[in-house]
DNA sequence: ACAATATACTGTGTAATACAAAGTATATTG
DNA sequence: CAATATACTTTGTATTACACAGTATATTGT
């Protein structure tokens, strides 16, 4: 139960917080997956999750793509880098976060209406 | 472009927020609305929003209903009272959600993925 | 050398939820 | 008595996280 509200607390967070995580250097998909899966257990995405959500970003120019075909070793990789758009996104919406979970919490924390 | 942000930071928040305005009276679905749009720009509502909300509460047991008929004056309401069980996962659900912001407003406060 | 495993990305379908929009019914007000 | 306000209901849509299955290449163990 408490899975299915983490599910819907993520919703527009995930989002924000690739943005933020690619604001310091370009990456690729598996290493951002990894990246999420260290930081938070909150924040755990599975590809299904993640790879469509980067082409969401992509499709609204916060974010560029290259593919990076395989160097010396390795399988290529597509990395992902912000856009001076995503950056702005980022920094806004950001703010909208702070705010509102600024309010909430001053809710949950309140009383509760009173009689 | 906030606004489609705003809509998706909402979701599951909605439903335990509405629970703490039921933790200290009961309220009908109209004052809810007005609590909601009072307390917060963040947290405004419709009705085809808090009315589903309200019967996904009471499926869950987690609020219980009694219709007020016309007691003297007005129209006849349909007052909602939260339950042992609403109280319980109020809590729970309130708990995860200030660990989950303050994970993910740790990451935002970051300084990003360095190089 | 070859199967097994790990890495990395793609695609399909589903469930949950906020909301727009339209509708129903009663009460109050000009 | 029509117009407006209150209060609740219903239908349909868009978004998003995720389960699940699949493809392809690279590395590793025996």
């Amino acid at each position: 139960m408490q899975d299915a509200y983490l599910k819907q607390f993520k919703k527009g967070i995930l989002e924000i917080v690739v943005l933020k995580l690619l604001e310091g250097r370009e990456q690729y998909g598996y290493e951002l997956i990894s990246a999420l899966n260290e930081k938070s257990r909150f924040l755990e995405v599975r590809e299904g999750t993640l790879y469509p959500l980067l082409y969401r970003l992509e499709d609204e120019k916060l974010i560029d793509t290259r593919w990076q075909q395989a160097p010396a070793r390795g399988v290529p990789k597509k990395y992902y880098a912000i856009t001076p758009k995503g950056r702005q996104v980022l920094a806004e919406v950001s703010e909208t976060w702070f705010a509102f979970s600024a309010e909430v919490g001053a809710i949950l924390k309140g009383e509760g209406e009173q009689p």
